[in-house]
DNA sequence: TTGGACATGTAACTTGTTACATGATTCT
DNA sequence: AGAATCATGTAACAAGTTACATGTCCAA
């Protein structure tokens, strides 16, 4: 039940459209709780019915702006006090460094380089945002840096394994 | 498609049955790709019927060993080098550092100091399985401790983000 | 002899992905 | 006028979870 209680605290920051949120998941949540389109717009009327948020108004190109509703607040709360995070992980990428040994010398340093560079590239990205805006007012934007901050060591330390697994895969006895 | 790579993998490694393949995700695979006796037992017949994996004897309790084919070995090898490893990251306990500015200062510091024991408990799974076997004979035991050790930093870095949340919500302008 | 671990399987359901489908508005 | 982006929705399918179901072997 991550997407819902991912679209609820969304909404409990503040009132967007379900594009607006779709948007929001690419840039930022979605980092932690991807979502596509498909999801979104179903779970929101899903939502709305449940009275967890109400639709505020309708705008230009029949867009449909949400809000949360006290019940919304009172849930996502509940959520993040009295339930257990599910703490499993699912990672493509680790999982193909268990079977680095079926590939040759020069295919594991290949795989392991185009990793490299894909998290080279994610980790500007992160920098790139906590560059952007250095002001840190209220507990909203501390919690976003300190996802932010999760993120950006997260990555770093992929790259550090990523590193310790290129000398091995280039050393004579690989 | 990575239950069926990760069965492939793990079969490339040794014969096994499926409650041995069962338990090796629970223990070690795991950890990069979960999953089920209800989700491997219907893929390894997928597997054996597209001829990737051959069934070799069947054992004590009706147990069934298999092997992986040829067949096998050249689709593994051809995942690991020619597709690309799906990115997306999903994370409930890094959706919830967004959402933390929702508690206040003690439920979201116990939220926290729930993760920290949490993740304190599988770095210290991480380091015993590391102590256990420190020798490195040939490169299916290398890459094996490759990922270990990427599972290690990346406990470790989840455990100093949550250090530096944790100061953050315990100060006074939370 | 009975409880626990071993061992495999299916069914119902939920979640997530990809593809299909359409309309509105803005910019060139 | 046409392309791009904004904006929302559904349908078909794939992947993953939980529950149901059953049989085997060993040890206390």
């Amino acid at each position: 039940m991550s997407l819902r209680h991912a679209l609820l605290g969304a909404l409990a920051d503040q009132p967007r459209t379900g594009y607006a949120l779709l948007k929001h998941f690419e840039q930022s949540l979605g980092q932690a709780w991807p979502a596509s389109h498909s999801q979104i717009y179903p779970e929101l009327a899903r939502l709305r019915s449940d009275g967890l948020i109400d639709e505020l108004a309708t705008g230009p190109r029949r867009s449909r702006t949400y809000a949360i509703t006290e019940g919304g607040i009172v849930e996502i709360r509940r959520w993040l006090r009295e339930t257990e995070p599910d703490r499993r992980v699912r990672s493509d990428a680790a999982l193909r460094v268990f079977f680095l040994w079926l590939l040759e010398p020069k295919e594991a340093t290949a795989l392991l380089e185009r990793e490299q560079s894909y998290l080279r590239s994610l980790l500007a990205r992160y920098e790139s945002i906590r560059e952007e805006d250095p002001v840190l007012r209220n507990r909203k934007q501390r919690a976003f840096r300190l996802a932010l901050e999760g993120g950006i060591r997260s990555v770093r330390a992929r790259l550090v394994s990523i590193d310790a697994a290129l000398v091995e895969v280039r050393s004579p006895e690989w």
